[in-house]
DNA sequence: CATGAATGAGCATTCATTCAT
DNA sequence: GATGAATGAATGCTCATTCAT
């Protein structure tokens, strides 16, 4: 008796939209149809729009958990005390962290975003662009307190940064014995040291 | 020389392909109407199956062309007798050159090719393992010959240089003042030294 | 006496039906849905069905309502004693009585009857029939009793008396300083006297 | 050899609007499917929409051939140089005309008009009234001129008028032994002489 | 070469209706 | 009394594709 029907309606909408982020995911926003949705979850198609109103909304829902925390954490690290080097690897943690539990959220987000109807579209651009600024500053502050190096490319670096986390997400979880701890060990390491033997590191710019 | 009527047959198929590059690139391959692409060149929709027999040929069209030459050049690349660094250079090279001329061709592949049929998908991706395991190979040689740090994860560290390649094609010729070149330094920089000064290093394991 | 809970049911009911009337004058019985109708009483959709049976159900009992009591009315009127001029009086006055009360009801009824089921509307059919005979019935014995135009064409002018009439549910209400007197009183002396000055009249068949 | 393939296209999508006349006439707008129009044509119903971009299109395409010339026809009339009396009998001709040849045309305008986009319905509405207007002219020039009652209700007569035609189109063709010419004598004759007999006359106000 | 006409298959969405609670 | 949940049967519309010309 202690705990229970907690939130029926929101629970039953909350199944609904798992079921489209994976089938989006799998199919694509435009290649996946309603029905296959409603197979995943043995319903009518019909009855999906009970749940919500139409599946462009669906998409923006899913794009929207996809996306949940991730600038306010980024602000978060952005803001610490902590130095460059610690900044750089929490940003790569945060920016895989909802891999763990949201997967297809995130992998939609990514793929399927430009689909999203155009104001939502252009607000999540706003978004996006404010989350490189982010990680482009962290850098920027790093170099200045001589962390980071000094010929450090800094817009470049942190969309290669970006670039990188966000290309994970295609075989996170896939992958063979790539662990969530792995991924990001090995990332941080490669953003932070490259991959040169000490003694063969290049310290003037390549070329 | 006399270059006379030398291919009209061929040269109008790659108009037709080219637009429907552009086309799939914009709005996705689902997304993306044959009508779309006859807008493009003022055709009649009826008329691009003069050139190609279906959406799903055109598709596969483009993806070819996409990668043409791409696991070739690795391959040459990774057989050459340079050491490890420049092997690596050159691989970040030779991954973003098809997006000096073939743009769309490469978006396409890389955002669409799940959608190819069945034979040609499983086929795609054997050809992207091989690729990764090259990559890859090229990072493990280097550890072995000491030009690279001894606790690379070099699997880890593979997918991670071709996924920062990956997603520059999603902002590549957008990004503002972002050329050719200064993607390529800064990619390979990183790839290869981090961002880290030197002094700071942290030359072992992170953690 | 004692009108205690005399009949919660039925007052229910008719609101029901009410809000039913006023939409489907508005959308149009296949235009409206049942949700606005529901929207309309601030309740859910699924409680109508406590009520009525069915959309069509509803439809028909509006068209009832509609036209109740408009062909004893009529008979009332036809079989009285009266002279010719006074019975048309009547009979536009009775037409027009229940827009005062029923506005929506008779709008449906007038717009919507069509959509009944085939054996409602062929009974509503034939008491049409029978209305506007005994308007026609009433000019002929008009004519016969020297009272009405020896040349009038009966058939013709019982239609277009109950059609002007009719018509004129479309913007009663809405046309502003035509109260319900001066309507009837034009469409009388319309019906009577026609437009001519009295100098001017044509009292041979026009043209 | 002669005279042919004069404009096919216009041709057949004139087909395709008269079967959508007909069955918005005979089921209503909302009533009607686009099944129930490629039914009549013999055709599939995809097939519809290579003439007209969508249900809504058809309707506004009916309703506009169905008050085609509607206006300026009235224009003409009530600018004309005759009595009122004249351009009575002109205006009920006139308005009765497009019956004739554009039966189901006339009537979806009357009955469906409501259901047109927004847009387009507010520009109808404005049509109408300035018609209605100019009927109502007519009338108070010839009261003006002595040529019509004195005590003319000319807002409530106009209306009447226009009322008493638009609801002859609901049996209009389908009245047994009612053409063209006799509907027309006998509105005519009820909206200059009315009704009663020469010295019957109620030369004062009726009441 | 190219197109006008047409269509089969499918798609998102709507809606009246049902029913257990 | 009333409702939340669900659904069957459309419905308007889209789209890749075909084919005679």
């Amino acid at each position: 008796m202690a705990q229970r029907s907690a939130d029926p309606p929101k629970r039953r909408a909350a199944e609904i939209i798992d079921a489209a982020a994976e089938v989006f995911d799998r199919r694509g926003y435009h290649g996946a149809t309603t029905q296959d949705v409603a197979n995943v979850l043995g319903i009518r198609q019909a009855s999906l729009y009970y749940y919500f109103p139409s599946k462009e909304e669906a998409l923006a829902q899913i794009c929207e958990r996809g996306v949940e925390g991730h600038l306010e954490r980024a602000l978060a690290i952005a803001r610490g005390p902590e130095p460059a080097r610690e900044k750089i690897a929490a940003l790569i943690g945060s920016h895989l962290a909802p891999m763990r539990d949201r997967a297809a959220y995130v992998r939609v987000f990514l793929k399927e975003r430009h689909h999203l109807p155009d104001a939502t579209r252009r607000r999540v651009g706003r978004l996006a662009r404010r989350y490189e600024r982010i990680v482009q500053e962290v850098l920027e502050a790093g170099v200045a307190a001589g962390a980071l190096r000094k010929d450090l490319d800094c817009r470049m670096t942190a969309l290669a940064m970006i670039g990188m986390c966000n290309a994970a997400t295609a075989w996170y979880g896939i992958e063979p014995d790539a662990d969530h701890e792995r991924i990001v060990a090995a990332f941080v390491r490669l953003a932070l040291d490259g991959t040169l033997a000490a003694r063969t590191r290049s310290t003037r710019a390549h070329r």
